[in-house]
DNA sequence: TCTTCGGCTAAGAGCGCTCTCAGTGCGGGT
DNA sequence: ACCCGCACTGAGAGCGCTCTTAGCCGAAGA
């Protein structure tokens, strides 16, 4: 634990360069300084090798440079089974790294969590939070706008706080797909929906349950939560509820592959006897049997407006309060 | 950007405790005060709202309580395809989320965010890092080893530079695999191998053709690049190569799955006609059709591991250099 | 009762940086 | 030749915390 072995401060580079600190803080910050001393400087910090020094800067600045990432949700789940996440912080990643910020991922699993994370922020640890895939009436939105640091989530958080947020048109996603399956000439179109305490979930059926009862179709629905191993028995309920069932939408692609499992293990041909549309369109959806006709949400472009907006914020400007990126359905053999 | 609107600081909290700068620091940091100065302390904390502000904690101890996990990949592959980052991330994030560590995920996709982790680093930005599937002869871990900052890889680095690693055995998982193969009387087994810049892609390849050679049978090998899509055309391949091939060996589960629908399309069954054998145990081998006979590797518990051991190199304690965790083989129906 | 010792506490000196505020030198206007 | 203004520079004061160094006070020993 003793002082690292001299790595150079801005005083040693004021002193090699024979100019003030001051001086060397302007070339390092890129404000203007005479030609002369700028090259000085600009020798002195090369052969130094000076890094300036982040907690010293952030300490002055009250600027971190750091951008949380939190994902509410059980640790099982995030991460493990869909390509939702990856594509967000993907996309999120891509944005900070121009604009120079870091990246700290918080998997809120524990409640116990909850209170670190606002700890954490209340420490000023960070400049802005991102919140993906809130669940239910989450405290934690509610919590950090109090706290008064920038947010911004994914989806419009169901609480009663209101946040920025970036979303996708998940009712007209979901109507359209909807739409697909009767425009087909299918009949008795049902719906693996997702879990009812997220807006994806939520959304999802509610666009299925509008494209149905515009053409007066009476609803049929089993409730997944987004995994695969859900959709499977999702459709096997499906199936025992409606045996005649000949299309079915479902709220992710791994839930719609579970479908897919579970209608070839029963028999049933897709897209001949049953026609299956899924959400999402990760890259799964080129690979099942048949390749999986889809409602592409830009997963990526998702992280991305996110990020975006949270620097907007974070430097003092003003935002869109809300955003929805469109859905497209993407035709492949399913449907 | 003017000051932030009176966040409590220990000189407030000490004020209004009646003690000194001092005593409230050792209170927040857990040493010894006379009951009497604890109580007030830890009143005047709690009415204020008082956190303390890491910068300035940081400026003074040298240490930053981040830790960067690096993923060297190309941010396409990365978080896309398959499973195993998101779990490491698991893995890492459990460990330091009870250690009060916080993770920097840094996605190193370009050859620019080399020199930005570097810098990063150099600034004392984080404590350690972590870094994850490197590629080939990878300058990075050389670079941060000149440094001087506590490093963990995943897998022994390829490079000349010798860093503490977790890795499995990858080796002996895949040995066992084609062993069982043969056992179950197969005699044209081939194998899908992974990248051969990569120590999972050489070493999964190195297991096979040992046990291969230890039956004196003849290889048979396809390279891919760990994804399904991979999969499908090296199994293309393979099926031209030896129509008569009757067993499969996959690098990952993902490539094994893309070989299962290769084989379906081309009217084999599995396992009867030919069997596979995948490697990774994600929960998709749950799923595959037949469910899929795979060599498990403990995911989760290798970014523990590297989370643990890299915690002990911050803590400046010794840690075992190397480290390799166990594979096992899963039985299901496609061997 | 006086001394000694040990456990706490207060005061102060930084950690490395930014930023304000004078100050310096130079050119141009009169 | 004088003054004003402009552009840049240097000194110094912190940012909020930790840690060392004294100093204080009460209890135990003589």
């Amino acid at each position: 634990m003793s002082r690292a072995a001299g790595r150079p401060t801005l005083e040693s580079v004021a002193a090699r360069a024979g100019v003030s600190r001051a001086t060397v803080s302007r070339v390092v910050n890129g404000m203007a300084v005479t030609a002369s001393s700028e090259d000085a400087v600009r020798k002195a910090i090369d052969e130094l090798g000076y890094v300036p020094n982040y907690a010293a800067r952030t300490l002055v600045t009250q600027r971190t440079d750091l951008i949380a990432l939190v994902l509410p949700e059980t640790t099982a789940r995030v991460f493990s089974d869909d390509q939702f996440f990856p594509g967000v912080v993907n996309g999120v990643s891509q944005v900070l790294e121009q604009a120079d910020k870091q990246l700290v991922l918080l998997l809120a699993g524990s409640p116990s969590s909850h209170a670190r994370i606002a700890r954490s922020v209340a420490a000023h640890h960070v400049d802005g939070v991102l919140l993906a895939s809130l669940h239910g009436a989450d405290p934690l939105p509610e919590t950090l706008s109090r706290i008064g640091i920038p947010v911004v989530c994914n989806e419009r958080p169901l609480g009663s706080t209101p946040l920025p947020y970036v979303g996708v048109d998940n009712v007209g996603g979901a109507a359209t797909a909807v739409r697909h399956l009767l425009t087909g000439g299918r009949t008795r179109v049902a719906t693996i929906a997702g879990p009812q305490d997220m807006i994806g979930g939520i959304d999802r059926l509610a666009g299925y349950q509008e494209a149905l009862r515009d053409s007066a179709r009476r609803p049929s629905v089993a409730v997944g939560d987004f995994t695969l191993g859900s959709g499977v028995s999702a459709m096997r309920q499906l199936l025992a509820d409606d045996p005649d069932v000949d299309a079915v939408f479902a709220a992710s692609d791994l839930m719609a592959e579970g479908a897919l499992k579970t209608l070839r293990a029963a028999g049933r041909r897709v897209p001949d006897d049953v026609a299956v549309v899924g959400f999402d369109d990760i890259a799964l959806a080129q690979y099942t049997d048949p390749p999986l006709t889809t409602v592409r949400q830009p997963i990526l472009e998702i992280g991305r407006q996110m990020a975006t907006q949270l620097l907007r914020l974070v430097a003092g400007e003003d935002v869109e309060p809300t955003m929805t990126l469109p859905t497209e359905l993407v035709l492949r053999q399913s449907a």
